[in-house]
RNA sequence: GGGCGCCUAGCUCAGCUGGUAGAGCACUGCGAUCACACCGCAGGGGUCAUAGGUUCGAGUCCUAUGGCGCCCACCA
């Protein structure tokens, strides 16, 4: 058969799609409990529902598929789990906002009627952003899919939850807490963002009852001060101490309430008296509960003035607080205003001011899970890579609170509580109970439910099918790398880790790599009020997925941010290009009676050939053995940057640039189909086959498509195995002996365009080779040299002769000798000397600074013998370059001396 | 207030455990030679933020300073 004659440019257009339905018809990306074959397991940071790709997904998922690819050709049973998160603030978010377009609410909705039309919306939309990861090429394995609201999942939340509470690390009470008042529920401290704020700082006089004097005192939220029921100053502050027991009259609301002395109050700030509002400030709420004070609540769940707000009752508390201003100023309560810039607590998810709250509400005791979570951390069971990131984790654990775990939203896993209200009583318990089997009483069930978060903990192992001993959970857990960002190590890893060692008695991962944020090419986060943010989506269709991959992977350098440049891009777009044109260009010379050979034939070819095997055949399976290595090195320590950068120099700068150009009289030469041709050709094959191996991964799609077209065995390059290290194809010898060609070459070809010589012109060249061992690899190799210098002959001379009385022109030196070129009196004599002489001078800089090494006793007393050695052998060869130079320059008329 | 990180070629960044400063892009010159102009060949460009220190030897380790960024805390 002759083999089809492909495109010009690569075009990734339709051809990714096709591979990757081609993946998943042949099930590629199944794993299987029962294999027998090492396993390595990885779930996914499962995407919100809500969500869709933006480009740290798109960095995440190729650092997971380029790992996962390589793992799976190496033989591993691999399982990447994908899946959802039910996500319920944003979901509450989105489901608000088209509500809102109606002129609507989910109250006037209710429970039952909002959650069907969550549900409605889930399976709508929910699975967007999985169908925009298959674009990407992700190799999960989607029949293990799962959603944090499954059954199952569901059930493994209740169960942890009941579980918790039966031994007492589940509690309910009544505290202070994050309000968001748009989203109508309790948010936990991870959900708050400080922002900063330039905002005001009033100061207001409280009068002093029995008195004619004032409290001045200064507050950021006057409007607070309607449900205060204190104020504090220093009890060591000489200004104030002895007004301690006192009472002041609290205007606006003409009500007396205590002066009291408390060492939490800052002398140094403002005026030295703070205001105290239990209901609405986490700090006076301590202070009320060490005083006795009662807390007088003015702000509602809606942000609004509650009737204990008196004549304000009913008014935002943003309109509220600007009257309270007024009516300050218009009764000369107004000390005066500041301008103060201060950071004021916002909702994460919908970016509301948070109104601190008193309310009640569910709390998980961290501290007997943290300890063991830290432990393994430290330990080093769960490893944190980039290692200084431990730190953050520390510093948390350390610090860790009771985590607020209720949230009075909707959609989400509702808390398996009931009250009896007749007795108090509290059931927490897996299946709804009949009556209160205290009182036979009726039974209202709880209708807050759980922070996302809570199920997030539980997913390594709730998605493998806990609390059933499911096949898939012993062997998939615990999986073996978590990847994910910087943004999520309290709120998600940490929680992992403490649950998974609480229920499962092992960490849920051994490792975690935290890959950096990715950013526009001007170091801007990427947000949608700047304007910059950039769809990967977009670029998969304008480019191909595999730049897009190749892009990221490139920069994903452990644990810092990654500044996306579109330029780099193209680059790697180009290099799929160059990779397309490689293939092509041998497919265009085979004639189709050529076949696959395997690793092994080829191994056996070198065993019994080795020594008539041609110098760029050794050497390139000398390479190829070599950088195997290193992605895999580099890939096992997470370089992704590392990896990508071996393959991208290794095909571009060496397959293509020598090793082809090396083979192309041969490929393009037809005779000989059964002789050495046939050799060649199936060493460059394999040499193909193999390259596209080690790119796979990163670049799933064009390396399919070419294998394919290539002689080759089994259906699908995915699932060939992964090139290792192969020691028969290890020769060191034959890597230095091919660099002293190159360095030939490049000399040669330096001098010519240096020189200003023509290009077309035909010159032929003589050269020395002062290594004797040396000699006979040159002499073998004089064609390839020729064809690579563009040479029209080549020879090796005993000396050179002559510049006055030859044709023959010295031309310049290379690591084994000199060499001249024919230039028949076309030579720029001054152009010649000038760039010898650059030579000359910055060799001399470098033999310089050696020798000053060298002659140095310290030096070669204390460093290790091998450094001295090698620093000598250099300098030896440096002044053995700079005598033939020097021998050189000598011949030219009015060149300087030069030292 | 506490902690972490960064400062290397015009730009964006590599440089892991100290031992001859690198890549991509951009730039300059040459080249339509039959894989690729999304290309080839050759070339220019760096006191590695600053100042000290450790060391035979520092971009790499330590200290301080300056600039930039991030995380945590959140004094009204």
């Amino acid at each position: 058969m002759s083999r089809e004659v492909i495109e010009k440019a690569y075009d990734p257009t339709g051809l990714e799609r096709r591979w990757y339905s081609f993946w998943e018809r042949e099930n590629y990306f199944a794993a299987d409990h029962a294999s027998p074959k090492p396993k390595f397991s990885i779930v996914i940071p499962p995407p919100n529902v809500t969500g869709s790709l933006h480009m740290g997904h798109a960095l995440q998922h190729t650092l997971h598929d380029i790992l996962v690819r390589w793992k799976r050709m190496q033989g591993y049973n691999v399982l990447w789990l994908p899946g959802t998160d039910h996500a319920s603030i944003a979901v509450h978010y989105v489901l608000d906002k088209q509500l809102e377009a109606e002129g609507k609410s989910r109250f006037d909705l209710g429970r039952e009627q909002f959650l069907s039309l969550a549900w409605k919306w889930k399976a709508e939309s929910g699975g967007i952003i999985l169908n925009q990861m298959r674009r990407l090429g992700v190799s999960c394995d989607w029949s293990r899919e799962r959603f944090t609201m499954d059954e199952g999942l569901s059930n493994a939340v209740k169960e942890v939850f009941v579980r918790l509470y039966e031994e007492g690390l589940i509690y309910r009470g009544e505290y202070i807490v994050n309000w968001c008042p748009r989203c109508k529920t309790a948010i936990s401290d991870l959900e708050v963002a400080y922002r900063q704020v330039l905002g005001k700082l009033w100061f207001i006089r409280y009068p002093i009852i029995g008195s004619s004097q004032h409290l001045v005192l200064a507050t950021t939220r006057p409007e607070t001060m309607l449900g205060d029921t204190a104020v504090a100053v220093h009890p060591e502050d000489d200004r104030y101490r002895n007004l301690i027991g006192g009472q002041v009259q609290l205007p606006l609301m003409d009500r007396p309430i205590p002066i009291i002395g408390d060492s939490f109050v800052d002398r140094d700030f403002a005026t030295g008296i703070v205001k105290i509002t239990p209901a609405h400030d986490p700090h006076d709420y301590e202070v009320a509960l060490r005083h006795e004070l009662p807390r007088v609540t003015v702000i509602d769940e809606s942000g609004r003035m509650t009737p204990g707000a008196g004549a304000f009752a009913g008014l935002d508390r943003f309109e509220c607080r600007r009257r309270i201003v007024d009516q300050l100023a218009s009764e000369s309560l107004l000390a005066k205003t500041e301008e103060y810039l201060h950071n004021v607590g916002h909702c994460d998810r919908c970016a509301s001011a948070i109104e601190p709250k008193v309310s009640l509400q569910w709390y998980l005791k961290v501290e007997s899970l943290a300890k063991p979570a830290i432990a393994a951390v430290e330990s080093g069971t769960v490893r944190f890579v980039p290692d200084s990131f431990k730190n953050r984790y520390f510093e948390w654990m350390y610090n860790i609170h009771d985590w607020c775990i209720s949230r009075q939203l909707w959609w989400g896993h509702q808390i398996p509580a009931w009250f009896c209200d007749a007795c108090g009583d509290v059931l927490v318990q897996r299946d709804k109970p009949e009556a209160c089997p205290k009182c036979k009483g009726c039974l209202r069930e709880e209708t807050d439910i759980l922070d996302t978060w809570f199920s997030s903990a539980l997913w390594p192992f709730s998605t493998l099918g806990w609390p059933e001993e499911t096949p898939d959970l012993k062997t998939f857990y615990p999986t073996d790398v978590l990847i994910t960002g910087p943004d999520i190590i309290f709120f998600w890893v940490a929680r992992m880790i403490m649950m998974g060692l609480k229920y499962m008695g092992d960490v849920p991962f051994h490792q975690v790599h935290i890959n950096g944020i990715v950013r526009d090419a001007n170091r801007q986060k990427m947000s949608k009020t700047k304007g910059n943010i950039i769809e990967p989506l977009q670029l998969v269709e304008e480019y191909g997925a595999d730049a897009v991959r190749f892009t990221l992977s490139s920069m994903a350098v452990p644990g810092t941010d990654i500044p996306f440049s579109t330029d780099r891009m193209k680059g790697y777009s180009a290099f799929a290009n160059k990779v397309w044109n490689a293939a092509r260009f041998v497919l265009m010379n085979l004639d189709g009676s050529e076949s696959h050979v395997s690793a092994e034939g080829i191994d056996e070819l070198l065993r019994q050939k080795a020594l008539s095997l041609p110098l760029e055949d050794i050497w390139i399976l000398h390479r190829l053995d070599e950088v195997a290595r290193g992605i895999s090195d580099s890939l096992e320590k997470f370089r992704f940057h590392e990896a990508s950068s071996l393959i991208y120099q290794f095909f571009w700068h060496e397959f293509c640039d020598w090793y082809i150009e090396l083979i192309k009289p041969v490929l393009t030469t037809k005779e000989d189909p059964a002789g050495p041709r046939a050799e060649r050709i199936s060493i460059l094959l394999h040499a193909m086959d193999y390259s596209l191996r080690l790119l796979h991964p990163f670049m799933p799609f064009i390396t399919e498509e070419i294998w394919q077209k290539m002689p080759h065995s089994g259906r699908s390059l995915m699932v060939q195995e992964f090139p290792s290290a192969r020691t028969i194809r290890s020769n060191p010898d034959a890597a230095r002996a091919m660099q002293v060609l190159f360095d030939l070459v490049l000399a040669v070809r330096s001098a010519r365009t240096e020189m200003n010589l023509d290009p077309r012109a035909e010159l032929d060249a003589r050269l020395t080779v002062a290594e004797p061992a040396m000699r006979a690899t040159v002499e073998e190799s004089l064609d390839r040299v020729r064809a690579l210098a563009r040479l029209r002959s080549v020879a090796i001379a005993e000396a050179l002769p002559e510049t006055s009385e030859d044709v023959f022109v010295l031309c310049g030196i290379w690591t084994q000798g000199e060499f001249a070129l024919n230039l028949a009196g076309a030579i720029d004599v001054g152009a010649q000397r000038r760039r010898l002489e650059k030579e000359r001078d910055s060799l001399a800089a470098e033999i310089e600074k050696i020798l000053r090494k060298v002659n140095n006793h310290e030096f070669r007393s204390r460093a290790p013998q091998e450094v001295v050695e090698e620093n000598r052998r250099r300098h030896a060869e440096l002044l053995e370059r700079m005598g033939r130079l020097e021998g050189l320059l000598a011949q030219f008329p009015g060149a300087d001396s030069g030292e």
